[in-house]
RNA sequence: CGGGGUGUAGCGCAGCUUGGUAGCGCACUCGCUUUGGGAGCGAGGGGCCGUCGGUUCGAAUCCGGCCACCCCGACCA
């Protein structure tokens, strides 16, 4: 390609509202442009670092023996309703009615839709399979943001595997996994694998794949045991609290004006971990006790892991002073009979605790909890912070942001069961295959890349993913410089190496900060003044190391750096 | 969805307080010079000032509605 046919409208100027590394560098450079909010443009340079990827992903597919599909993004109601996600999904789905009013879905994942080619497998000697596509997803986001890394329009590799029982879908799992170690790693991306909530997907068991980042919006707890999860599944190993013995009975106090933790540590002298905080949570419409130590936070998410809860949101105030007779700031657990208690396991057994009496202005001290607060389950509901005993080696835990680039699931027979997939196993019985699916964000891989791989000039691609491995900077007019870089270009062209030959009307300056903007890995430099002494350079971009070498070597001397 | 902010030329911005019909830098076009780190000089082209309405003799500017985009939070596979 020569840069003076290319559209690579790089930027001077630093966009603005490009608030994320990967989105400011993606404008800046030429690879991106915003049609509207969390939806993108991707121009010619874009489209080459996303056909490597495919690339690779698709290459580590096909050898844990994958096939790809192409599965239409329009999809009917019915599949939906049938594996009850046309209700349980609600405005994340993008949904529209054709002409004659038949209700229709934009897919923001294709369970459904594979499941209903699978309905075809007959024998148990069909399986496994594990089938994979490319394809545009959508998700009307509630807030798309950081360029690339939250949008509403993406594609997502997605596989789907069948198996006939566990242990086939744990070989599958592994199958996954494995790969997508060996994707990540070939992409560059420092992706640490995670324990994570399933969500909605359903099913028994996920790893996320996390890159950490500070455009990222997942919090990942890290131990350098090998420990890490998601913080809406994180645990910590909390030391047992030493409680005294307590009052026979709780005990009222006014508290006139603490309405929070914090005023009853300053006011009081009741420290946070010996309170106990009340909050009211609306779900599934019902009305529920959340208890959790004063100290700690709540992560929604295990809240609705545990109940297995669809929606999920805070009281209104009203709503909880009409159940309990007090608002926030004075609530508490003790005698509340007719509502669901969830408490935190790291309550469980405590003595001689504070909490709100539920009258204002009131709390109440000497609380036991197996005494005096009806506790229908204890559950894991608390956010882990830093430096907290790692739950396997007790070590302090980190806490990283990072964004989420892959996620594999065991599914189960959720999906099979509800559109009905069954094949005959060897003893004549009918038997429903066990899924799991696995995903990968194609564009926020990319961004990914750019976020762990760039400088203060620009992108520094790595070289398995570069638009173009090689440019050649021709600069001047000189003759003998356009014959001795065209030269080049025709032999690196003939070894099947992508290169690019700047043979722009532009000043050496603008040539040498657009390559390296744009994150090309290698730069060969012709020059007059060069030639003259019989070489050109070449300009490692990660490093900023150039080396002159006689023109008849170069070639020569760029394999070996590609090999290095 | 709650809070905050911004919409003026392709990009980045000024002008708005104090109304009088739009400006700067970069980019773009042409000419000359220049050519190893985003050139210089000269001459040009380009904007329904987001949108709809109101006030006014007159609105980019004042008032109201709406829309879009950005940030924080909520939310989110």
């Amino acid at each position: 390609m020569r840069w003076s046919e290319m559209y690579v409208p790089t930027l001077r100027q630093d966009p603005a509202g490009a608030d994320a590394v990967s989105h400011r560098l993606l404008l800046r450079a030429g690879y991106i442009r915003q049609l509207m909010a969390g939806h993108y443009s991707l121009l010619p340079l874009a489209v080459r670092v996303r056909a490597k990827i495919i690339d690779i992903i698709r290459d580590e597919m096909s050898a844990i023996g994958a096939q790809e599909f192409l599965l239409p993004t329009m999809q009917p109601a019915d599949v939906w309703q049938k594996s009850g996600r046309w209700d349980k999904i609600g405005s994340e789905m993008f949904r529209l009615t054709d002409r004659k009013d038949a209700d229709l879905a934009l897919g923001m994942t294709h369970e459904e839709i594979f499941t209903t080619v699978a309905q075809e497998l007959r024998s148990y000697r069909d399986l496994p399979q594990r089938w994979y596509q490319f394809q545009t997803k959508f998700r009307d986001e509630p807030r798309p943001k950081s360029g690339l890394i939250r949008v509403r329009e993406f594609t997502m590799k997605d596989s789907y595997s069948f198996d006939t029982d566990s242990d086939g879908l744990d070989r599958s799992f592994a199958a996954h996994r494995d790969a997508y170690h060996r994707v990540f790693a070939r992409l560059g991306i420092p992706a640490i694998a995670v324990e994570a909530s399933s969500g909605i997907m359903g099913g028994s068991d996920s790893t996320e794949f996390m890159c950490p980042t500070d455009a990222g919006e997942d919090i990942v707890v890290h131990c350098a045991c090998g420990y890490a999860a998601n913080v809406e599944k994180a645990t910590s190993h909390l030391p047992a609290a030493a409680d005294g013995a307590g009052l026979a009975a709780p005990e009222p106090f006014d508290t006139p004006d603490a309405r929070t933790i914090e005023d009853l540590v300053r006011d009081y002298g009741v420290t946070a971990d010996r309170q106990v905080k009340t909050l009211v949570y609306v779900v599934d419409h019902q009305l529920t006790l959340v208890l959790m130590r004063g100290d700690h936070a709540l992560v929604e998410q295990k809240l609705i892991d545990t109940i297995g809860a669809v929606e999920v949101r805070p009281a209104h105030p009203e709503e909880i002073r009409a159940a309990l007779g007090a608002l926030p700031g004075s609530l508490g657990g003790v005698g509340v009979t007719d509502l669901p208690i969830l408490a935190d396991e790291a309550l469980r057994g405590r003595r001689d605790m504070t909490t709100g009496a539920n009258r204002d202005g009131v709390h109440l001290r000497g609380v036991d909890l197996d005494r005096d607060i009806a506790v229908g389950r204890w559950a894991d509901l608390r956010e882990v912070v830093a430096g907290e005993p790692c739950p396997r080696c007790r070590q302090p835990l980190d806490v990283l942001r990072t964004v989420e680039i892959g996620h594999i699931f065991k599914l189960g027979r959720r999906y099979t069961e509800a559109l009905g997939v069954t094949v005959l196993a060897a003893d004549g019985e009918r038997i429903t295959p066990i899924m799991g699916s696995y995903g990968i964000g194609v564009e926020r891989a990319l961004a990914a890349i750019v976020e762990t791989h760039h400088d203060e000039r620009g992108i520094v691609w790595p070289a398995a993913v570069a638009p173009f491995v090689v440019a050649i900077a021709q600069l001047g007019n000189d003759e003998q410089v356009a014959a001795a870089a065209e030269g080049l270009y025709a032999e690196l062209r003939a070894r099947r190496v992508d290169v690019v030959l700047d043979d722009r009307a532009e000043r050496p300056g603008v040539k040498f900060s657009d390559i390296e903007l744009v994150g090309i890995p290698y730069r060969i430099t012709v020059s007059a003044r060069g030639l003259a002494e019989g070489t050109v350079e070449v300009t490692t971009r990660a490093t900023g190391e150039t080396t002159r070498t006689p023109l008849a070597s170069a070639v020569t001397h760029l394999s070996e750096l590609f090999a290095a």
